[in-house]
DNA sequence: CATGAATGAGAGTTCATTCAT
DNA sequence: GATGAATGAACTCTCATTCAT
């Protein structure tokens, strides 16, 4: 499931008649990482899944509407990202999986994190109707349980900021995540680095 | 002074006539920080500085002319800010000193880092004429030389990479920015967490 | 009918639905010869179908798709005028009828002769676009042929220059097409005029 | 005074100053010939001149009224090409004489002729304001006394319609003029054919 | 479900013209 | 005279959306 190419594959129903909903909603997530919202058009989308531009609004009546999906689909992804395989790890094992699996899929998905920052750029604007953030707020909860526990299992250090430090991930990620589709690798090299920092014997 | 809206400001010429020039270019930078590309108006941008729309071309004769005075204009307040003031200060100082500014400069100009994400996005869509990424690479040079340095002066660890951690800067920094309207502070929180952990002693 | 301002009324299909495309072509067509390419506006066009300017662009994606279709509409109207109607007739008997043919199109139909005008004036300005040239070269060839035979059946002078004749024959419609509207009959007097002198006995 | 690009070049006052009126009419009259009066800008006439766009309106308030000044212009010169050069010639002489020169000037000056059809055109929609239409009245006056007196003089055949054969003249001549920028040398052929009829021994 | 046709609102841009300097 | 700045009106073209079929 995170082959390169396989959010542009066609997505079947059950009974195995293609989705259209979701084949719409990945042809946009797509074109929002490949152009922007500034490049956005609804026909565009359309015509990626190869039908007419008026019959995408049966599916979704206005383009916000199939915006406010892909922003969803945006959050699912990732959230399924943050949960880590094994309960019973360390914390700090807990954390580098994490890390690595997101450097991976940056590699494998570049969309997703360039989309992503599109998308924050785009609902901080609009905080009424901010999912995305509901989301990051979740994520950063997450990460500062996680740094908490390690701390307090003297995994790390004392002093250490569990709140400003996984403020310092999210920022990473998705400062990395500009930069995701034109120069991949960057991103693993600094997570990575920054690791290196975190993990590190006290 | 550096207030949040002083950039939105009437700018003087010499002889005291107003410069539209410059105020379309700020008046662009500030939209674009407040509904990015997408919110653009050609309209908008000559409405903010009291103009008719077809006034503004007289400046820029198109708008992707107008883009680039705004690029231009980041790129150049950008570069101030990198720049530092003691040559005589040791690698940390000097890497303490640039944080610190960036960090004033996100709390009283968050729109210059909005816009700088904005800006980046866009830009690696048309890597041709990527002007930012020529300025972001001189800036990387300029921290993987400073770190460089104070490596071989035993003030960082001989572990350390200089380029990967050059990088995780700049990711942290345009992370953050992302954040710079609605949650200020939470940059300087990001960026004060950073420098403990890199000047913490090895 | 062949009557002046048949041309603007509704052209329907098949199935009794206004053939929209044509429409707009005869519409252009006339508001060509009418004003000119200097005031040809694509909104006049549309509103002369009764329909909104933008669905213009749902026919002709551009202003100048639409002018392209109208110089071959014009084509193909001044095509059929040429065809002779019996392939057993005489040279002079050929020649004739196309010249009261011709002769008669300028009384019924002056926006033809007009437009005719007006569109190889804009047409010499982009030579290689020039379809109503080629057509030109088609006619100019058809009269050579036929001026040709003529001579040589001793129909006409030796000395007769059927190349040139041609050239008189086409720059003396041109010529004469441009009083089309303003001064029907005209046409007809040169034409006739013309004709008594090529079919004097030599 | 005939020289191919004599009407571009700079045009002195007596006393040695350009006369800017006269440089604007005769770049507006080269535009009009070269891209029409649909492709006619007045910055572009004024910046053939070398003067700001707003300049021009000192010498000319409208647009309308350059262009006045144009047919103004070409109908001086075309009267100019009418009168003959000896009084005491034959009608024959005299006729012979007149088609030289224009087909001279159709190779020297091919503008002429363009711009003479597009004013041609664009005058026939405004017939109250038609000063070609006035000078083209008295030229075929002319041509008409020409040819009557000629007729009388036994000159020409009895039969010849005067009034017919002066439209003939100049319907060959607007519409041979019509080629003269892009095929020069059609129109001298035009004009020497339908010479060799008409003085051909009756 | 799917579409072609249609539309209103608005986009960027052009251009003749005006006016203070 | 000459100009840069400014403008209103109009231009072509785009686009999300609607609707009858």
């Amino acid at each position: 499931m995170d082959e390169p190419q396989a959010a542009a594959r066609l997505v079947y129903h059950r009974e195995g008649k293609p989705d259209r909903r979701q084949e719409l909603i990945l042809a946009a997530y797509n074109l929002i990482a490949q152009r922007g919202f500034e490049g956005l058009r609804v026909r565009a989308v359309a015509a990626q899944v190869g039908i007419n531009g008026a019959t995408l609004h049966h599916y979704f009546p206005t383009k916000e509407d199939l915006i406010q999906a892909v922003v969803d689909y945006v959050v699912a992804r990732l959230s399924a990202a943050e949960a880590g395989p094994d309960l019973h790890a360390s914390p700090p094992e807990l954390l580098h999986y994490q890390l690595k699996h997101l450097a991976q899929l940056m590699q494998n998905e570049p969309q997703l994190f360039v989309a992503l920052v599109e998308i924050n750029l785009r609902q901080q604007r609009n905080p009424a109707a901010n999912f995305l953030a509901r989301r990051e707020k979740d994520w950063h909860t997450h990460l500062t349980n996680l740094l908490q526990t390690g701390i307090e299992q003297k995994y790390w250090a004392q002093n250490l900021d569990p709140t400003a430090t996984a403020s310092v991930i999210i920022a990473l990620v998705e400062g990395a995540g500009q930069w995701a589709i034109t120069d991949p690798g960057r991103g693993e090299q600094v997570l990575a680095q920054f690791e290196k920092w975190l993990l590190a014997p006290p």
